[in-house]
DNA sequence: CAAAAAAAATACCTAAGGTTCAAATATGTC
DNA sequence: GACATATTTGAACCTTAGGTATTTTTTTTG
């Protein structure tokens, strides 16, 4: 309790990567309320309140609102980058990139709700931000989006997928993992793991009945295939970040 | 342009209808900006300037801004309720009916786009909303969900579809499509077209190589950075709603 | 221990935007 | 044409939450 000053912490880049570490710690809660409730009905206050530091405090680490909107997303993105240039050093089989990205999402959704990772915002409001920022992150978006698309590119090229149309599926593959957003809070952890399973085992092999066997296979070509409104008036807070069962 | 009034109009319905017509579209015009931008960065003047109206006038037709937001997400969720109806009148084949449904959500926001029909909301927000309208969206949510859900297991039981876990897949198909909203705005209506169909085939048929042919075969059972963060000022409003090409 | 830098708090300001109300206009009915 | 009802509006209100300036506290460094 003495001393734990110049001997514990301190030194020349302890400094900033405190102050990062901050950052982060504001980052990651902003992110977990936006996911909760959204940009709007999350104040500045909220997000302080969650860190036992008063709203003014974050304007140290942030310009605006939108500016903590625009780190929010510019992190989730980063680490999404990062995950993919991790991915890529490791895998070689096209296919198992894809698979390992999504696997990546869904643990880290669940690292950050268990407190083991920071959250990671949805992106679900790009277009609110304005054109500078973003611009910033859509050029990020774009270059995830490319680099996902590629990896489905090259398993077609490697005749481990079929001919698909690449675009229309990597929409699909990035609308399926980052809804889950909306779902995760109320899932146990094996559940959660399962479901990416399930999630992958479907993108992979489609919802057809057949056998399982499908080993490199020869190249070919793809198949074409009451309720009254109104009512209420102002109530209280809404309470937990509860969502319903199924 | 002289007689446009007993003859044209009113009558004892035609009262009823033309509030609700108008109050439509209101809906159309706020879901249009929602999905847009975010409830967040639209304010009631910007709903009501695309109308010809003034926010003041908002307000005879809904009781404060959140109510708006619910109406959205109430009409969004009857029509899909609706849709649901009308495809288990029309279809017999459960898997049939999961990719009506697939090409119906498509249908509708491309014609929404291209103003043919009402603009319908992406639920984006549900957990904003207060406990008690929260809880009927997320009651007609889940309720939707468990329909849809019913038709993969339905396919499943028919031996139309293999044994993937339905509530994982189901969540990943609503994903998919739900997402979807985000790309739209710049895709050609063919295009929007082709990308259901391939998102579809996807679901239908999974990623991996194989030859066309699926017809009803037996059942069985199924198988396993670097950017510098920070920066900018306060900058002038976002123009378009323009999305990014891939 | 003093000087300097960083971090956080206190108090304050402001404007935007949601909300209200009464008055005005339009619409339909007898 | 007058009465009733439905719709719209202008103007004012008011709260809230975003934002700033300043001061105080804490930490680092010499």
């Amino acid at each position: 309790m003495a001393s734990n000053r110049s001997s514990t912490r301190s030194s020349p880049f302890n400094r900033k990567a405190q102050h990062d570490a901050k950052r982060m710690a504001i980052l990651s809660e902003a992110a977990r309320l936006f996911n909760g409730k959204g940009s709007r009905a999350t104040t500045l206050q909220d997000v302080a309140r969650g860190l036992g530091l008063t709203k003014t405090s974050l304007y140290y680490y942030v310009r605006t609102k939108e500016d903590l909107i625009f780190q929010c997303y510019d992190l989730a993105l980063q680490k999404q980058h990062e995950c993919l240039d991790h991915i890529e050093s490791q895998a070689t089989d096209p296919l198992d990139k894809a698979r390992d990205f999504f696997r990546h999402q869904f643990a880290s959704w669940i690292n950050a709700r268990d407190g083991r990772d920071v959250h990671i915002a949805a992106l679900l409001e790009i277009a609110s931000l304005k054109a500078e920022r973003r611009a910033v992150i859509e050029q990020q978006y774009v270059r995830m989006f490319k680099r996902l698309r590629g990896f489905l590119r090259d398993a077609q090229a490697a005749g481990q997928a079929r001919d698909f149309e690449a675009t229309s599926t990597t929409r699909a593959l990035i609308g399926a993992t980052d809804w889950l957003f909306y779902w995760l809070p109320q899932m146990e952890p094996e559940a959660v793991n399962k479901a990416a399973d399930a999630c992958w085992d479907i993108l992979l092999h489609g919802l057809n009945a057949r056998p399982k066997a499908y080993e490199a296979p020869p190249i070919s070509a793809g198949a074409p295939a009451e309720r009254p409104s109104q009512g209420f008036d102002r109530e209280e807070q809404n309470k937990q970040n509860q969502v319903p069962a199924l």
